[in-house]
RNA sequence: GCGCGCUUAGCUCAGUGGUAGAGCACUUCCUUCACACGGAAGGGGUCGCAGGUUCGAAACCUGCAGCGCGCACCA
């Protein structure tokens, strides 16, 4: 570190150093290893996406709680992975399908089609990987994982045909969430509401049996007028009741006979009396609780709508063919033209939403595989009972409630990209899968009453060639759930998964809380007989400073590489993390990432600093020579490291992040490196190398501690400040992330130093003294850079070594020390703890400015007396407070009225 | 509708009963030999509102309001 540049430059820094870790092994776990484990799994990004700011936030918490443990002498594994992420990536190659070649799926076929995904998954899928190595992470790449690996996949399947065995898979035909876009079923967690605008539509229906009474309908969806089967009616609603029985002729579709539109009117309690008129048409095919009450009433199910969201046949002439949202208009047009078309009002109410394709979910009854979840009651007491602990813990009640609740998963997808389900059924019976592997058809499969021969096993059946597998493939979540224990080799018991399992912490986003961590937990228990991790951290969701959610289509998330190019890793980690509180949102702005990058040029700096003053690395320190800002440093430190081992362990990493920024910025550099000047610009060799010996205790400590939040540059400066040398490679010698996290300074050692917490206050009370000097130079419009003398006047003996610290530190003249000085009239003055200091310059003084200062002060001290007064005058206060409040409250108001009396004489002075 | 969270300086947020804090932004001064990605000094807040508990409340309790989120949902 011989020509040190004066601003850090991390790029060839970062590069060099995450090159040596790897060459070295560094990240790699050793299941063998003799010491405790430490163990987390990273939440596997989609294969073939792009770092954005949620991943630097929660893998930079990942990666600083991996850091510190491996530092606290743990054995570590970080295992990193990639999801294959079905509907997301099939997504992309159709679009870049369709743009590059105008082609769809369809044209390719399916085994086509997959070659390609399989292709665009080699092509794009390193690139997070290598994102990630950028950020610093220090992840065990020897053991990546994929979740569509073959390993991974018989995982998937074993599991799938187990459940199936014990009953808790099955298959059947219900509503399910529908997408019209991706042309599959999606579980309930894959659907958003949102509110939307739209009408409420009026229309009335005559009843056929008296043909003046009409009945007036509400609803969104006139569209699917042509599926309805019945009219209900609250059969205790009195305006109704009496009609029960009786049918309606239902107004489309055209070119019908009436006698053909007849449909039932029907009670049912479920119809609300307050609601819209009180009659709700049903719709079985095309709405949940329509569903349900055609059940009730075995009523015909009339699916009028293709799977991509067009109206069929059944839809009449008028609407087939047409998209639903048109459709809409249309039938609305044709009830006006039937003139039965009462109102239309504006209507805000919420629809469901495919979350992927952003457009309205089509509820649809088809044929679906069911997941009856497994291991609930283990699930819901592990965190009702904190055998797992949920940081912030008010997570624990959401997923308490959403287990109490929980509905079965509907997990097979009409995709083609995922893993297929392990199922057979016997050639001849009929297609099994909903529409899987085939374009959309014009027809709707009847129900069949065959029951097929099936075959479910990992192995497909012998005679395969009589077999058809089930097109389908699985919801990803059902291979992403497995993650903690099918990447360490399960169902093998390896020496991993008995090393590394349960895992220790989990860091995820609370949006899929109940998407995997839930169902992780779920899998945890039912096939490793024990809970996946011990503590889940749900990070907050990165916002721009706006408070909006990031997203692409607001272009308002920055890249994190041009971030890392421009400011370098450590400054984004250092930024995001200082403005990441445990459990809130976090409000990303650039300037955060500068002030990350300002942070490490000052801790760059700040060694530059300790290596000009020269010498080797001095590791004595001698308790004779050491001087009180020596000890209170030290003390400082202790402090520090002790919070930010406390903020670390409870997962507060942004107070973790300001303590540091606190202790280094603040206290070591404007305080102590200033004041170790005095001695270091001396010529007193011994204290010298004393002082040297403090600085290099101080910063190989720093370092350290910085090192989980800033691996680059701690680990560059641990080498270039020679802190590596004489260290055992397995202590620091060869790396630093092997170096000793530090401990708080034992007794025995501040015992040894002497020191004493009552260094802290005089420290305190000397640099009080010279911030009020400094006070008097800019009060009295004395400009910073000229050397004035200031007269000091001690109220007890001052050390000759701490008149020096302070004459530097007010880049004083001289400082002459006078017990017995009596000051001229006007003289600007301040008085503190450890007696009066004088800034006499008799003519240059702003006796203007003078007094604006001491008439504020005045006023600050009066208010401030007040208050104490006021307290002390209560005689309940006088009588109920601790006796130590009591004496502090004494104390400061006599404190306040010898200041008050001071600056009130030096008021005086100045009028006279 | 039910549940959760938030409301403190211009902005973003700390602050678990005892003199209101940090960073950024702002004002003024300073290129003094670690750092202008820097240093020094300073201005700025009746802690959302109303009650209550207490000697004492930003903090604890109750109610209200505003903002945000989650769950559920009536056509």
């Amino acid at each position: 570190m011989s020509e040190i540049p004066k601003a850090y430059e991390p790029q060839a820094v970062e590069e060099k150093w995450y090159q040596f870790w790897q060459e070295n092994s560094c990240f790699t776990a050793n299941a063998k290893s003799l010491k405790p484990a430490y163990s987390i799994v990273i939440p596997p990004p989609n294969v073939t996406g792009m770092l954005h700011m949620g991943h630097v936030l929660n893998n930079t918490i990942q990666d600083i709680l991996s850091r510190k443990a491996r530092m606290d002498g743990k054995e570590v594994l970080w295992l990193p992975g990639t999801d294959h992420a079905g509907i997301a990536t099939q997504v992309q190659v159709e679009r870049a399908l369709k743009k590059e070649e105008r082609k769809t799926k369809y044209d390719l076929g399916r085994e086509e089609f997959l070659k390609r995904v399989w292709a665009w998954k080699e092509k794009h899928g390193g690139i997070i990987i290598n994102q990630l190595k950028k950020l610093g992470c220090s992840c065990d790449w020897t053991r990546e994982r994929f979740t569509m690996d073959p390993e991974y996949s018989r995982c998937v399947q074993k599991v799938f045909v187990e459940l199936y065995k014990k009953g808790l898979i099955y298959r059947g035909k219900r509503m399910v969430n529908w997408c019209p876009v991706s042309q599959t079923a999606l579980s309930d967690e894959e659907v958003e509401m949102k509110p939307q605008k739209g009408f409420m539509y009026y229309f009335k229906v005559q009843v056929s049996e008296e043909s003046n009474t009409w009945l007036t309908i509400a609803t969104t969806r006139p569209e699917t007028i042509p599926g309805d089967t019945a009219v209900a009616v609250n059969p205790k609603d009195p305006r109704y009741a009496h009609l029960i029985g009786k049918h309606v002729i239902r107004p489309l579709p055209v070119h019908m006979p009436a006698e053909k539109k007849l449909i039932p009117i029907i009670g049912d309690e479920h119809v609300d009396f307050e609601f819209g008129t009180g009659v709700l048409k049903v719709t079985p095919a095309h709405d949940k609780a329509d569903f349900e009450i055609g059940q009730r009433h075995k009523l015909p199910i009339v699916d009028i709508m293709n799977p991509d969201g067009t109206m069929n046949d059944l839809a009449g002439e008028s609407l087939a063919g047409l998209d639903r949202f048109e459709a809409r208009d249309v039938a609305v047009e044709r009830l006006k033209e039937l003139g039965v078309l009462v109102e239309e009002k504006p209507y805000e109410h919420n629809v469901g939403f495919s979350q992927r394709a952003d457009v309205p979910i089509e509820p649809r009854l088809s044929e679906q595989w069911f997941l009856k979840y497994p291991a609930v009651k283990e699930s819901q007491s592990c965190v009702a009972e904190s055998r797992m602990k949920f940081h912030p813990d008010r997570w624990a009640k959401v997923y308490d409630h959403w287990l109490t609740n929980i509905q079965d998963w509907c997990i097979s997808r009409q995709l083609w990209w995922g893993h297929r389900i392990p199922v057979w059924y016997r050639k001849n019976d009929e297609a099994r899968s909903t529409n899987g592997g085939k374009p959309p058809s014009q027809s709707v499969r009847p129900p069949s009453s065959v029951v097929p021969e099936i075959w479910c096993d990992v192995q497909p059946p012998p005679d395969a060639e009589n077999w058809d597998q089930d097109s389908d493939v699985l919801d990803t979540w059902f291979s992403s759930w497995l993650w903690p224990f099918a990447t360490m080799g399960w169902p093998e018991q390896t020496d991993t998964l008995k090393k590394f399992y349960p895992t220790t912490d989990l860091v995820t986003g609370p949006d899929i809380i109940f998407f995997w961590v839930a169902r992780m937990i779920m899998a945890g228990y039912e096939f490793m007989g024990d809970l996946p991790f011990r503590n889940v951290y749900f990070t907050g969701i990165i916002r721009d400073k706006q408070g909006r959610k990031m997203s692409k289509t607001l272009g308002n998330s920055p890249d994190p590489l041009d971030l890392i190019a421009r400011y370098g890793a450590d400054a984004l980690r250092f930024g995001t993390m200082r403005s990441a509180p445990l459990g809130q949102d976090v409000l990303f702005d650039e300037k955060d990432v500068e002030l990350g990058r300002n942070f490490c040029n000052k801790l760059w700096n700040a060694c530059r600093f300790r290596q000009m003053q020269g010498g080797q690395v001095q590791e004595e320190i001698n308790p004779q020579l050491l001087s009180s800002d020596d000890k209170w440093i030290l003390l400082k430190l202790d402090a520090a490291i002790l919070e930010i081992t406390e903020a670390l362990n409870s997962y507060n990493f942004s107070t973790a992040v300001q303590g540091l920024y606190r202790f280094f910025w603040n206290e070591y550099c404007d305080w102590y490196v200033e004041a170790s000047k005095a001695v270091l610009h001396g010529d007193d060799a011994a204290r010298k190398a004393n002082t040297l010996a403090v600085i290099d205790f101080i910063l190989s400590h720093t370092l350290r501690l910085f090192h989980p939040f800033l691996p680059f540059i701690t680990e560059e400066l641990w080498h270039g400040m020679g802190y590596a040398e004489d260290m055992p490679d397995d202590q620091g010698g060869r790396t630093i992330m092997y170096a000793r996290w530090p401990k708080p300074l034992d007794e025995d050692f501040k015992g040894h130093y002497g020191l004493d917490d009552c260094y802290l206050d005089m420290v305190n009370a000397k640099y009080d003294l010279v911030t009020q000097g400094r006070n008097l130079r800019r009060a009295g419009n004395i400009s910073a850079g000229k050397k004035v003398k200031y007269i000091f006047k001690p109220v007890n003996f001052t050390p000759p070594n701490d008149l020096e610290v302070i004459k530097l530190l007010l880049n004083a003249e001289a400082l002459e020390v006078n017990e017995n000085y009596q000051a001229p009239k006007g003289t600007p003055a301040a008085r503190t703890q450890l007696g009066e200091i004088f800034l006499p310059l008799e003519g240059y003084v702003d006796v203007a400015a003078e007094k604006v200062r001491l008439k504020k002060e005045e006023e600050k001290l009066q208010g401030d007396i007040e208050k104490t007064e006021q307290k002390l005058g209560n005689p309940n206060f006088v009588q109920k407070v601790p006796p130590q409040v009591l004496a502090e409250h004494q104390q400061r108001a006599i404190d306040l009225k010898a200041k008050l009396e001071h600056v009130l004489e030096a008021l005086k002075a100045l009028e006279g």
